[in-house]
Formats: structure tokens, C-alpha cells, sequence
DNA sequence: ACCTGAACACCGTTCAAGT
DNA sequence: ACCTGAACACCGTTCAAGT
């Protein structure tokens, strides 16, 4: 007797997703993803290998989102921009985009915007290593904000404009 | 009856740090710890609150290394090569250095050097927001590199070079 | 077909009892 | 004083049995 799904793989990303920013990765357990979507923790191994893979889903999930997002950005600033706010509002998802959790073709999809921006700025032959050092650069400032490491001293605002600023100077003066 | 200290909390955070390496953040389990150094697990509660303090305890370690090394390092080029091999031979331990287990007091220590080396480039005003930019884009780097992000093509070293080298173009354009 | 209770392995942590 | 066996809570995961 067949019985309908109680769920949707999708559901149960998003609830894991919401369970990751309010618990962190400590919180997001099997059990507890499973009671927010309504079913028993065994259930969720028909869809995913196991809580590893669920993890991969969620930083999937996160990642793609970011790429929608980054599409609307035309230049440098407003990709820092976007990529900043997004880091701010699921910090713990943004924790995990550079982990070996993440796949690489979303991770390429979500660099195309960049790709596009580091091409206008320096030419296409230096597109990839410069769009490098821009999502480098991007990658360890949020990192060090979202951990703390700017507590000591300084606006945190001010050293984002500024790093931005002179990578941008940089960027152009290495022109050919 | 007094009985000796069968280990001491260095022993416990070196045997700690060299399974974190071996077998990462999940093989970094209590038992395994105290079967290094020779005791049963309860006995590592005598030196370490919790699994966290253990953790805590191996970043600062880390970090601690990590000043020790940079120390040596009087520019920018230099400290990249020194920060780029760290990351090599420590992947694990790396990745800890920027989450909220890390103690900000060995965090200031070990930027010391990179302050120096941006104040030589930009003048002591813009020393902090200049350091602030290259400490990110290394971090974001080796952060990257890795997870892997960079296995699609292009040359990682390359990509390095390429970004110090503009970095550093831009923080001498912006000095006044 | 999908779901679950029960069970197992494993881990963090506590604590009374050993020396 | 330091160490440990035993116990407990909690979690990931499997699987036979339910509908």
C-alpha cells in the first residue's frame, strides 16, 4: 500500500538551513531536522546517504542562492557589496561555502558574475587570477568578521571600503 | 597518597594537535587523545573544562607557532611564503585559527609582524586597515585552496604571485 | 512505497571508588 | 592528588516490522 511523501527533500533542506543559523553545526542533528518536517530521524536516510550529505545539500542550497543573488551585481563594489550582506544574514552557511562540504560546480556558477567583473576591469586574460584575488580577499574579511577577529580595534566598515578601494587601484594599475 | 601526573596539558594538546591533522575535527575525539598520551579519557577533565577548551587550547597553539614563524618574516613576500607553508603543513589546525574558538590575545600577537610590514609600505596611519587587507586575502586564499576551490583550472601558484603582486601595487598607489 | 520503534555503536561527560 | 570503571545522555545509523 503505497503511502504519500510525509516530506520533500527540499523541506528538509530548508528546515536544516534555518536550524544551522539559530543551533549552528553542533544543532543541526538528524533528530532535530526530522521534527521539523514532521517525521522520525530514520526517515530522512531515504533521502539523504547520510547527515554528511545533508550537510553537502545545505551548503548546495546556500551556495546557489548566492549565485541568484550575485547575478543582479554588475562591478566589484556591488558584488562585495552582496557578497557582505549575504555572509551577515546566514553567517553559518557562509562558514561552510569554503569547506570540502561544497561542490565545485556551484561554486563555479556563483564565480561568473565575478569572472564578468574582474574581465572588465583588467581584460580577459587576467580575468581568472584577478577575480581570485577579489573573492580571496572577500572570503577572509567576512570570515574574520563573522569570527571576531576585528573586535580589537578599527571600523570594520572603513578596512572593507578600503581593502576594496585599493584592490581596485591595484587591479587597474596591473592593466595590459 | 599523592601519585604523579601521568601526562601534562602539553603533551595533551600536541598528541590533540597531530590527531587533528591525522584524522581532522571528527577524528579529534576525547578517547583518542587520552589513548595517545596514556590515560583514559575522564582523566583529560582534569586539565580541560570540555571538548571546546581542548580545541580552544589547540588553536592557541596554533597561533602561538604561527607568531613564532612570522616573527622571522620582514615583508609582505616574506610573510605570505611563511603564512602559504604554514597552511600546507597544518591544514587542519588552519582552518580552526579564524572561528570563535580562537583567543584574540594570540590573534594580536601574531598580526604584529604584518602590521609592521604594512606600516613600511603605507605609513602607521593606514598600518591596521592595510594589514587588515592582506591578512583577509592570504587567509581567503589558503582558506580556498584548501577546500579545493581551486582545482578548475589555472595555476594556484601562480594566482598567488599574482595577487601579493597587486596587492602590494595597490596599498603603494594609495599611500600618502 | 514510505515510515517508525527498537537496537547498536560511539562519543562527551560525570562521579563514586580506587591507589 | 590523580586516575579510572561504570554509568548516563545524546547522536548517527541500520533494519525488521508496520501501514
Amino acid at each position: 500500500m503505497p503511502s504519500p511523501n510525509r516530506t520533500t527533500n527540499e523541506e528538509v533542506v530548508a528546515a536544516a538551513r534555518e536550524i544551522l543559523e539559530d543551533a549552528g553545526p553542533g544543532g543541526l542533528t538528524m533528530q532535530a531536522v526530522a521534527g521539523r518536517v514532521g517525521v522520525r530521524a530514520p526517515s530522512l536516510y531515504k533521502r539523504f546517504a547520510d547527515r554528511e550529505a545533508l550537510l553537502a545539500a545545505v551548503v548546495a542550497a546556500t551556495v546557489e542562492e548566492l549565485g541568484r543573488r550575485l547575478d543582479g551585481a554588475e562591478d566589484l563594489t556591488a558584488i562585495a557589496r552582496t557578497y557582505r550582506a549575504f555572509a551577515h544574514e546566514r553567517p553559518e552557511a557562509f562558514r561552510l561555502v569554503f569547506t570540502p562540504y561544497a561542490e565545485q560546480e556551484a561554486l563555479r556558477r556563483s564565480a561568473e558574475p565575478v569572472l564578468r567583473a574582474a574581465a572588465d576591469l583588467v581584460g580577459e586574460e587576467d580575468a581568472l587570477v584577478a577575480a581570485r584575488l577579489f573573492t580571496a580577499w572577500a572570503t577572509g574579511f567576512l570570515h574574520m568578521e563573522l569570527a571576531g577577529a576585528f573586535r580589537l580595534g578599527g571600523d570594520v566598515d572603513e578596512a572593507f571600503a578600503y581593502g576594496l578601494d585599493r584592490l581596485r587601484a591595484g587591479l587597474l594599475a596591473g592593466r595590459r
